[in-house]
RNA sequence: GCGGGCGUGGUGGAACUGGUAGACGCGCCAGACUCAAAAUCUGGUUCCCUCAAGGAGUGUCGGUUCGAUUCCGACCGCCCGCACCA
């Protein structure tokens, strides 16, 4: 339909057992491996799709495709470590020189990599307390504990205290709902306890549970320090807690520095802090790390963002996990030979909950290991895996192993990849870390999926309402003079609403099917590259949509009307005048529409191809060679962006090959380089005249000719210029 | 709030590392062809000024520079991402 080139010998389909076959072999390598673990977790839980989601999955506190707010759950799932591996995710992030600057930064913060030290508490009931913190320098500044309302000692304590328990459930309700979280109030709760300072047995700080603190984030435990941290200071201002600068900004005196509403974050000497005072901060922190190190309560972290891939889903579709539990073994990998496990034939989906896990048959098995009993793991990987490596299978899509190693290293890494934005944390992340689990099994030897990343733009359309507020297709509504809208056929007004991206519930679509038909399928590819960079969304309309059409008819024109046209490989003898100047525009075309293509600058290409075309229509006194020369170049720079009309075109100027056998033309680099060049003459940087000289004509020439321009005489007024500036071929600035 | 990006005619957008702002397309205006229309072709199209000459002009205000859409600072607006990350 569209015109493209597709190598169908290496078509497959993910859901189809021949590849996830080879996806269940991974996995079990990935667990022999230690890549995989099963835990008890606190999961996303989308209660509309009716299955847990990775964390990449959750936006906004909603499943990523039912929209629906994730509830959290206890549950046994099966995870890939990729926490494992997020130095390295971070480090290689680096080396990704042809990415978007915005995925790397997406993924930067995504991974979230943060320095700290981790140590403990002894808490009043006996017990201790871990915290993590990345200012441990700031520690006598502490005027407070805090839990998260879902931290499992907060849990304990609520059991006794109804209070608490009202206070978690308040926590939890804002924790979703408000979607503004800068505004909302910091609230604390007095446990009772008390945490001793680890530096002073007598020191005794209150122990809180706060709205503001993660289990997410670290160990769901903090000690609040109200002078540098600006969250730690609105709680300690609301609960009249003290407020004590430990770190004083250069130059400030440390007797008469205060904090006021806005915590000091910045950098400084440590004061009121005993065997810390005098040092700068990162000294503080090193000092802190090491006496609690050695005293065993404490130790240096890296704590990350990132959690491990959960990756169980609760549908009957996709690649079963290929694990069987067994009450006498365990959970027990299924045997390599046993593979694949398929789903069953017939699926019942009126069932409540996961159809395969009330599948009264499917789900009965053996035991791989004692050949008893045992019932398989009856979820589903998530899609996401099937992606994460296909780029390797396309390598040797008939290989006996899941991947052809030589293959991926003949093939691999793709040099250009091409995709929306919104996989910046999903594909692109999920097939880093496959990438760096592969090549550690000896699969592959690369260590990036992607050395080239492109994120393309959207294609939007207006959208339409009749009166009742239902959607309308644009092909529904007809558009009048005045910007008003009526629903086609009929005398209805219609709101029209804006351009967004399109999508089947808005209805503001425009299928292919419907503007191949119309125009023909060179027009929509013609339009989408000619208006907008391809990094941008592009606004579908009628309007450009002709003006791409009346181009093809042009250029069909200019090829078949042509006369007096040599046969094809005549060469061309010394040209000059308007020969001269066609071959020039034909040779700086070519020149720039490959540089533009090269660069992924298919509107600015386009631009060329137009001038170029224009140049050709109007240049008629031009030779029949040099003619067939720059007929012949149109027609293959728009080979790639306009397939159908240029092999037309070619065979019309007599050639037996197609295009997309035909070399890409070649440009003469005398030709593109002019002989004679105007540039402009400014005055005081205001432009006054112009001149023509010979290129690279030396700064004497330049600035002789340019001085006896009119303008310039005219400008000076009779003064005398300070001051001649000769850009060679750019300009000539005179400071007057 | 933090991070990233963007802001150019009626419109989509050009302008390479500071060097003629508005390429090219759309739209609009005028003309040619036509009995007329469509199609096609030619010319024009940032604003002010009758022409010429000139002046202003790339969100706003400053700065650096012989010269700024481009670099720097502040502000305004829009888009995207992250979001109480300790």
């Amino acid at each position: 339909l569209m015109g493209l080139s597709l190598d169908w010998s290496r078509e497959f389909a993910t859901c189809d057992p021949d590849y996830y076959k080879h996806q269940q072999k991974l996995f079990l390598d990935f667990y022999k491996a230690g890549f995989v673990h099963r835990s008890e977790a606190d999961v996303n839980w989308d209660p509309v799709d009716m299955t847990v989601l990775a964390n990449e999955q959750v936006i906004d506190g909603r499943g990523w495709r039912s929209n629906a707010p994730v509830e959290r759950r206890k549950l046994s799932q099966w995870f890939f470590g990729i926490t494992a591996f997020a130095d390295d995710l971070l480090a290689g992030l680096e080396t990704l020189d042809r990415w978007p600057e915005k995925v790397r930064v997406m993924q930067r913060n995504w991974i979230g990599r943060s320095e700290g030290l981790r140590f403990a508490f002894d808490l009043s009931n006996g017990e201790t307390l871990d915290v993590f913190s990345t200012r441990p320098d700031t520690l006598f500044g502490a005027s407070f504990v805090a839990l998260s309302p879902d931290h499992p000692l907060t849990e304990d304590l609520a059991k006794k205290d109804a209070t608490l328990q009202e206070f978690v459930v308040q926590c939890r309700r804002i924790g979703t709902a408000e979607a503004d979280i800068e505004t909302a109030e910091k609230m604390g709760y007095d446990t009772g306890l008390t945490a001793t300072h680890p530096f002073d047995a007598e020191w005794k700080l209150p122990v809180v549970v706060a709205n503001f603190v993660l289990m997410g984030y670290g160990t769901g435990a903090i000690f609040g320090c109200p002078a540098h941290d600006q969250r730690d200071l609105e709680f300690a201002r609301k609960y009249r807690l003290p407020v004590l600068p430990v770190v004083i900004p250069e130059g400030a005196d440390p007797k008469s520095f205060a904090i006021e509403s806005e915590a000091y974050v910045g950098p400084g000497r440590l004061a009121n802090s005993r065997f810390l005072d005098g040092l700068d901060v990162d000294q503080a922190k090193n000092e802190v790390s090491s006496r609690l190190e050695a005293r065993g309560v404490g130790k240096r972290t890296i704590n990350y963002r990132l959690r491990d891939w959960l990756v169980s889903r609760q549908r009957p579709w996709g690649c079963p996990i290929p694990m069987v539990h067994c009450a006498k073994c365990g959970v027990v990998p299924v045997a390599e030979k046993d593979l694949p496990v398929t789903l069953p034939d017939t699926i019942d989906f009126a069932v409540h909950g996961n159809p395969l896990d009330h599948d009264p048959l499917w789900k009965h098995t053996t035991c791989p290991s004692c050949g008893g009993e045992a019932m398989r793991d009856t979820d589903t990987l998530d899609t996401f895996v099937d992606s994460s490596w296909y780029f390797a299978r396309f390598c040797d899509t008939h290989a006996k192993e899941p991947i052809n190693r030589d293959a991926t290293n003949y093939w691999l890494p793709v040099d250009q990849y091409i995709g929306g934005i919104e996989h910046a944390i999903l594909h692109l992340l999920y097939s880093r870390f496959f990438v760096r689990a592969m090549k550690k099994l000896g699969y592959t030897n690369i260590d990036e999926p992607f050395a080239g990343m492109f994120t393309q733009g959207m294609l939007c359309h207006e959208t339409y309402k009749d009166q009742d507020g239902n959607w309308l297709l644009p092909e529904e509504v007809d558009k009048r003079s005045d910007g008003t809208a009526i629903r086609r056929g009929t005398n209805q007004a219609v709101t029209i609403g804006p351009s967004i991206k399109m999508s089947k519930s808005k209805k503001n679509v425009v299928a292919p099917e419907v503007i191949v038909d119309v125009y023909g399928a060179d027009t929509i590819r013609w339009f989408m590259l000619s208006d907008s960079p391809p990094e941008r969304d592009v606004d579908w309309s009628e309007s450009g949509a002709e003006g791409c059409w009346r181009f093809i008819q042009r250029v069909h024109r200019l090829v078949t009307e042509a006369s007096d046209l040599p046969p094809p490989g005549t060469t061309i003898g010394k040209v000059n005048g308007p020969d001269l100047e066609m071959r020039r525009a034909t040779h700086r075309a070519i020149a720039a529409v490959t540089d533009d293509l090269e660069h992924l600058r298919f509107n600015r290409a386009v631009a060329q191809l137009y001038s170029l075309a224009n140049t050709i229509q109007a240049a008629d006194a031009t030779s029949g060679a040099v003619r067939r020369e720059a007929l012949e170049a149109l027609v293959l720079l728009v080979g790639p962006m306009m397939p159908h009309l240029a092999e037309t075109c070619w065979e019309a100027l007599g050639h037996k090959a197609m295009v997309v056998a035909t070399p890409w033309p070649k440009f003469d680099a005398e030709l593109t380089h002019a002989e004679s060049i105007t540039i402009a003459i400014q005055v005081n940087g205001k432009r006054r005249d112009e001149v023509t000289v010979a290129a690279d004509a030396d700064e004497e020439t330049v600035r002789n000719a340019a001085l006896a321009r009119d303008g310039v005489i005219r400008a000076l007024a009779g003064k005398a210029p300070k001051k001649v500036i000769v850009v060679p071929n750019r300009i000539v600035n005179v400071v007057a």
